[in-house]
This record gives structure tokens, C-alpha cells and sequence, in this order.
RNA sequence: GUGAGUGUAGCUCAGCUGGUUAGAGCGCCGGUCUGUGGCACCGGAGGUCGGGGGUUCAAAUCCCCUCAUUCACCCCA
């Protein structure tokens, strides 16, 4: 067994990139608690068909991406390659929708078998938010003002937010069939993968970036003209209460979003410094996804965020080099010889009890090299401990600032210390 | 899945058209300073040159395969 690193297009969090982990983890669940949604946690993997009856057959996701399984019980398990039909089924497995509504964050880790490359990843880390049993435009816009208030929150500021309408059950067929008649006529014109899509999933070919595609696209009807009233009401009223927050929204009638699941208001927000994956966020309406999971009817609206790349971002913005949230040590022992050293261990754990932030250095170091530590650390005290100390039952209490010394006897120090940190 | 670039010390990298014991800076350890920090000087440890195979008297260097990584296509968070 040699050179194991992470498999592929996953890594690492190491300190002290970790500590900019655990500050957007602390900002999402501020956050989210400010608008009004708790936290659910669901299991890493689920029954496969839990995503192949939501996300869609036909979707890159379910047909390629996915991480999946037969486990030792005979079962399909696949590895969670995001999170909103995961919190459809546990919501409906607890009978959470009996009580609407129902609002749900949730933050964590998702798979997808791609080929990895900048901001996109195997293992990707995303945070999210549910809100079931809403059907009006209100519920839309309070997820897209969190989304931007989160963005806000962690420092980044320079980004687009597009949105659309995919319209209904009642209007969304017509508009596929049209768009579908006027493709297969242009068929001739449209790059391969899209002859392709124009069987399995036509309306992807609407966000293609295919020079060849747009051309054709530049004539295809569009979503807008196929709305029924009620859709364009939505949509309307949606814009109109985004104008009121103040977010400014720039319409773009290609957003169709990966999953199937969708209908009415689907956003995205996309930066220009994340390279070819531009995309942080994306989120939408799906008023037919829990009852075609089984439940009853019931509208929800979610928006689901990319956290590697948010972290991308804001190191980018240089947001990052304020998000140094570790805590710092506040005490450094330095013990000078092995006896001294067990005298220190109990002080050490008492002053810690006393909810003190103290380390020591069991390397055995030198003076010297200990208090250049201690002093990296940002420690304002060091407890310091030798053959003069030991033998007159004290230690030598030193600020590192000041470099003042004052000698403490062995059972003060604890309250000594607590008293010069208050 | 397709294409291109890159893999040399813990980190960032040098190593010309193959040629002795593979180098630097930073970091780490020690000394100058037998017990008072960030500096300076001196010394030291640390390398399967990503891995495997091939060509050659000789490979970090050339060829093939493989793995990882980066970027793009595709797709999306």
C-alpha cells in the first residue's frame, strides 16, 4: 500500500483552510435560522430510485453521473447527487407535510461521477432550503432574496441572477411541443448533441452554448408566449415583489435547469470568476414533485447552492482573509524537562476546565523555540516550567506581549490566569 | 466519455540538446545563546525524480502504458 491520496475529484479540507469551512457553515446556518428554516439532515445515500423518479430518466444525473450500487441486502443504494428529493422523502417518511409549512435547510455533501475540473468535483458540497405548501410568488422570492442575502454574508458581490418561467403542467407541453416541431424542422442545423437531445431531453438544448445551436435557437418560440394566465401572473408577480426588495433579476428565457422536476420559477445566479463552471446557485419551483414521490399535492419551492465554489469566491474577493474564525490559544505551557512536564499536565487541564484556550508543547523543545510557538500560536500568556520553577513549587508566568514575568505558585495558576483573561 | 497541459524535498520551483554522489528558497531540527520568542550567521535531517515497462554503455531528461492533477468540451452546485 503506497501513495493513497483521495480518489478522484475529491480532497482534503485541511487546517487552515477548514476554519473557512466551519465560518460558512456558522454564516448558512445563521442565515437560514434568520428566514425562518430548521435544519434536516438526511442519510448520504438513499434507495436509488428515490433520484430516478424525481431528478428524471434522461438527465445526465440519473443516466451517467450517478454513484450507484446493489448493497449486500440485494438493495439499488445510490450515493445522494443532491438533496432535494432526499428531504421530499424523509418529509413525507415523518408526515412533516401535514403541518405547513414546512421550511428545511440543509447543508452537506453530494456525488456526481464527473470529470472533474475547476469548481467542479466528485464529492461537491452544497447547502439548500425547502419551502413546501407556499404556492404564491411570495415563497419564490424570499428564497431568491436568501440566496442573494447569503452571498452577501460571505462576501461576494460580483455575480448575475437570471431567472425564468418553465411554466405548468397546463402550459409546459404546449411549449414543448412547439419547440420540439421547430427543432426537428432546424434538425439539420444543430450540433450532434443536440440531434441527440432533441429525442431524450429537448428542452436542454435551450441553454446550449453551442455557436450552431444558438443560431437555430435565435428563431425558436419561447417559453413566455405559451404561459397560461395564471403562470404569467406568477411570474409577473414575482418580478414585481424582487423590484420591491430592491434585487434586480435579468430575465433569460434559456434557463431550463438540469433536473425534471421543475416548473414555473426556475433562477440561477452565475459569476465570472469561477471559469467554465460559472454556475453557484440554482433553484426553482416544483409544485409536482411531492405528489409524484406519493404524497399529496403540494407546491414547494427550493434553491440549492454550490458551497466549494461560494468558497472560491469569496477567497477571490479576498472576503476570505477575514474569515479566520478559529479560535485562538490563549495560553502556551512550556515545560523545560520530563518532571516538569507531569507537574504541568494537571494545571494544564485545570485551566482548561476553566473554559481557557491552553496547549502545550509534549515535543520537549527548547526555550527558545516554544516560546517562538507560543508566540505564533497568539497566545497572550505562556506558563513556562524548569529545574528553578519545579524546585520552588512555582512557574514562571510571562505576557507575551509585554514580556512582563511574574513567578505564580503551581496551585494559582489556573485562577491567575482566568483573572488576567476576564 | 473526448481533448490539451502538468507531476523533482513538507511547500514553491530549478535541473540546457541523455553523462559522475539530483539542487535552491521557504519550512523543519540543532548550534552560536548550559533558561526567555519573532532577527542574523553556521550546521543538519529530509527525495521510490508519480508508478510500471522500453530504448541506451548511461534516463529526472527520449518512447509506450498507467495513475493523479489542471484547464476546456460536456454537464452542473
Amino acid at each position: 500500500m503506497k501513495n493513497l491520496t483521495a480518489p478522484r475529484g475529491t480532497f482534503d479540507i485541511l487546517p487552515p483552510e477548514s476554519s473557512q469551512w466551519q465560518v460558512l457553515e456558522r454564516i448558512i446556518d445563521e442565515v437560514c435560522a434568520r428566514f425562518g428554516y430548521r435544519e434536516i439532515r438526511t442519510p448520504i445515500f438513499e434507495s436509488s430510485e428515490v433520484f430516478v423518479r424525481t431528478i428524471g430518466v434522461g438527465t445526465d444525473i440519473v443516466d451517467k453521473e450517478m454513484y450507484t450500487f446493489i448493497d449486500r441486502g440485494g438493495r439499488s443504494i445510490s450515493l445522494r447527487p443532491e438533496m432535494t428529493a432526499p428531504v421530499v422523502r424523509a418529509a413525507l417518511a415523518h408526515n412533516l407535510l401535514q403541518t405547513l409549512p414546512l421550511k428545511l435547510y440543509y447543508r452537506g455533501p453530494i456525488f456526481r461521477y464527473e470529470r472533474p475540473q475547476k469548481g467542479r468535483y466528485r464529492q461537491a458540497h452544497q447547502w439548500g432550503v425547502e419551502c413546501f405548501g407556499a404556492a404564491g410568488p411570495e415563497a419564490d422570492a424570499e428564497i431568491i432574496a436568501l440566496s442573494l442575502e447569503m452571498m452577501r454574508a460571505v462576501g461576494i458581490v460580483d455575480y448575475r441572477l437570471e431567472i425564468n418561467s418553465l411554466g405548468c403542467a397546463q402550459c409546459a407541453p404546449a411549449f414543448r411541443e412547439a419547440l420540439v416541431a421547430y427543432l426537428s424542422e432546424q434538425a439539420a442545423a444543430l450540433s450532434e448533441t443536440s440531434r441527440e437531445r432533441l429525442q431524450r431531453n429537448p428542452l436542454r438544448i435551450l441553454d446550449s452554448k453551442d455557436d450552431l445551436d444558438r443560431a437555430v435557437l435565435a428563431g425558436a418560440p419561447t417559453m413566455e408566449r405559451f404561459l397560461c394566465e395564471s403562470c404569467q401572473q406568477h411570474f409577473a408577480d414575482l418580478r414585481f415583489l424582487l423590484e420591491s426588495m430592491g434585487i434586480r433579476a435579468l430575465h433569460n428565457p434559456h434557463i431550463v435547469r438540469g433536473l425534471d422536476y421543475y416548473t414555473r420559477t426556475v433562477f440561477e445566479i452565475h459569476s465570472v470568476a469561477l471559469g467554465a463552471q460559472d454556475s453557484v446557485c440554482g433553484g426553482g419551483r416544483y409544485d409536482g414533485l411531492v405528489q409524484a414521490m406519493g404524497g399529496p399535492p403540494t407546491p414547494g419551492v427550493g434553491v440549492a447552492m454550490g458551497m466549494d465554489r461560494m468558497l472560491m469566491l469569496s477567497r477571490s474577493s479576498g472576503a476570505a482573509a477575514e474569515q479566520d474564525g478559529q479560535t485562538r490559544l490563549q495560553v502556551a505551557f512550556v515545560a523545560l524537562d520530563d518532571e516538569s512536564a507531569r507537574l504541568l499536565v494537571p494545571v494544564l487541564q485545570a485551566v482548561r476546565a476553566r473554559g481557557i484556550a491552553a496547549d502545550m508543547d509534549y515535543l520537549r523543545r527548547k526555550l527558545e523555540r516554544q516560546l517562538r510557538a507560543a508566540g505564533e500560536s497568539g497566545a497572550r500568556f505562556a506558563v513556562i516550567m524548569g529545574e528553578d520553577e519545579r524546585t520552588a513549587g512555582d512557574v514562571t508566568i510571562q505576557d507575551l506581549a509585554t514580556r512582563a514575568r511574574v513567578r505564580v505558585g503551581l496551585t494559582r495558576v489556573d485562577a491567575e490566569l482566568a483573572q488576567r483573561l476576564a
